[in-house]
RNA sequence: CGGGGCGUAGCUCAGCCUGGUAGAGCGCUUGCUUUGGGAGCAAGAAGUCGUGAGUUCGAAUCUCGCCGCCCCGACCA
């Protein structure tokens, strides 16, 4: 049976959205379950989020936060603390309303559980934590000796999404929030443009996503926040997403928790917070920026197994022999350190075709994959292949060559998916001037490649919250964010009111 | 919650209009052959046709209710 010429069906150009769930299904990332919304992640998507969780987790400790942990529940009064808080995730809450069931037979035979016990006031299931979480700083925090508090906690949070997608927007979703709570509306600043900063880096390096760094408009705040910081990436169907946030939340949130301490002027006051966090959705854009049409291509920095080696046996005899000549090199490579971690190297011993093991794997995305067979025992050799080039490409080497090589490949194919992810960037970021450019930018849908118009476009702009929602009513684009950095300071006038602007903000449409 | 579509084997779907004993491809199991590449042949396992009622001698097929899912809108990390 003839196969297509690529392992995933539809095409990124013939439909993006269809692409991304196969893509996920190919790959082995997750699938969805039986609750609406909610996803099973398999181990080679949850293998992922523990190296993203512990590269990042690393970086949280490197600038002085500890991890705790709060409950999943939380009294429905905490959220009616603070008022924008609790509007905007009003919602989206699941509420747990009972604490016990009772077993009832049915007429036929069937037993039915139903819900007693009402609670006298229901828990919410935590959207996010900053009411509970400030309950309790408002307990710990008296003294400005206390401060600075910083706390992370790695955790699962509930929004009940209309339109949920595996990774990208799920009812139950996992991630990390950081929240501090410090004596000076400039340290709490500080902390999160640190945060912030954390980010960035982490979506370059880590990810090889170079994501926009910038602020918030108002209308796209965190609920609650005074700021919010935010890391805007592009992915191959050119919408932006937004892949982490780092809230100034000013005094809001410590007036709503009572979190107060005693000043060094002997003062009574409230405490200035943050909160900042990155969730499993960083899978969903790492699909959406890396991927092919052969599957996902996973940065080597977070790769489950960077090298996965197939050994190749056409004879039974000669079986044994290449196993344990494929395991001696997967130990020697292990010895290795990449990126400060030892080499992940899997050998897929598996008795299944050479062929249909090998697709597996580039469908899976590992950055390297390594065939040796008996012809390449007698020879040292290895058959080497990048995910980063086409599925054909196969580069015979020494084995000692490779080993040597092993992490250098590794960080190169690190570089070109950076480099690859900031070309499609740069090549569909733009800078206009009128509401023509504008609508001609974002209006023509359907290109070539089938996929919607536009990208970033770099808009000069002095509107209003309002403007901002007619842009997004009729060109389903908004303001991403107002990007930190030099190159968009330059004076100029708004494309849509004439007002004098002194920096370029980005327009796009987004997940 | 509005507008449209769909529920049949693990997956993708045909069958429904025109009612008459449940089908295909892929996947799975076993055997043989093959093996530097997503294999071939053969045999086999697997479905109370989403659910409840109605019409009928007879319902996957017709009618009504309910449930669920998908797509398009409003909401969002």
């Amino acid at each position: 049976m003839s196969q297509p010429t690529t392992a995933i069906t539809p095409t990124r150009a013939q439909d993006f959205p269809e692409w991304y769930q196969q893509v996920v299904r190919a790959a082995d990332l997750a699938e969805n379950s039986e609750v609406r919304g909610c996803m099973v992640i398999k181990p080679w998507g949850y293998g992922l989020w523990e190296n993203i969780q512990r590269q990042l987790d690393a970086k949280f400790k490197a600038t002085g936060h500890v991890n705790a942990y709060f409950p999943l529940l939380i009294p429905l009064s905490y959220l009616e603390k603070e008022a924008q808080h609790a509007e905007g995730f009003a919602t989206e809450c699941a509420v747990v309303t009972h604490h016990r069931l009772e077993a009832r037979k049915q007429a036929d035979g069937t037993t039915k559980m139903i819900p007693t016990g009402e609670l006298a006031e229901p828990f919410v299931i935590r959207p996010t934590s900053e009411t509970i979480i400030g309950a309790a700083f408002a307990r710990w925090v008296e003294s400005y000796r206390d401060l600075p508090l910083l706390i992370n906690q790695w955790a699962n949070v509930m929004r009940w999404e209309m339109r949920p997608r595996l990774f990208l927007r799920t009812a139950e979703f996992l991630w990390q929030e950081g929240h501090t709570a410090h004596e000076t509306a400039e340290e709490a600043m500080e902390e999160t443009r640190t945060m912030h900063r954390v980010y960035a880096d982490f979506l370059r390096h880590h990810l090889a996503i170079p994501a926009i760094p910038g602020e918030k408009t108002e209308r796209e705040r965190f609920p609650g926040a005074v700021n919010t910081f935010t890391v805007e990436a592009m992915v191959q169907d050119r919408k932006a997403i937004q892949a982490g946030t780092s809230h100034f939340l000013g005094q809001n949130f410590a007036k709503a928790s009572n979190i107060q301490f005693l000043g060094r002027d002997n003062q009574r006051q409230f405490a200035w917070t943050t909160s900042w966090g990155v969730s499993t959705r960083l899978i969903g854009t790492l699909i959406m920026a890396h991927g092919d049409d052969d599957g996902v291509i996973v940065p080597p920095r977070v790769a489950p197994h960077q090298i996965v080696i197939l050994p190749v046996t056409p004879k039974p005899d000669t079986r044994q022999e290449v196993i344990d000549a494929c395991e001696a090199l997967a130990q020697t490579l292990r010895a290795q350190v990449f990126f400060g971690e030892p080499l992940r190297v899997h050998v897929d011993k598996r008795d299944l075709q050479g062929g249909a093991k090998n697709w597996e794997w580039i469908k899976k995305g590992v950055p390297l994959r390594v065939e040796m067979g008996p012809r390449d025992i007698t020879s040292r050799s290895v058959a080497v292949s990048r995910r980063d080039l086409g599925p054909k490409a196969k580069e015979i080497m020494g084995k000692e060559e490779f080993i040597r090589n092993a992490t250098d490949l590794l960080e190169d194919i690190q570089e070109k998916l950076l480099e690859r992810a900031t070309a499609l960037r740069d090549e569909h970021t733009k800078r206009l001037d009128t509401l023509d450019e504008f609508k001609a930018f974002f209006g023509a849908d359907d290109d070539e490649k089938g996929a919607p118009g536009g990208g970033f476009a770099l808009m000069h702009w002095a509107g209003t919250s309002e403007d901002e929602e007619k842009l997004a009513k009729d060109f389903k684009t908004t303001i991403r964010c107002i990007p930190h950095g030099d190159e968009y300071a330059e004076e100029g006038a708004c494309f849509l009111t004439g007002k004098a602007s002194r920096r370029r903000v980005v327009f796009a449409r987004s997940y």
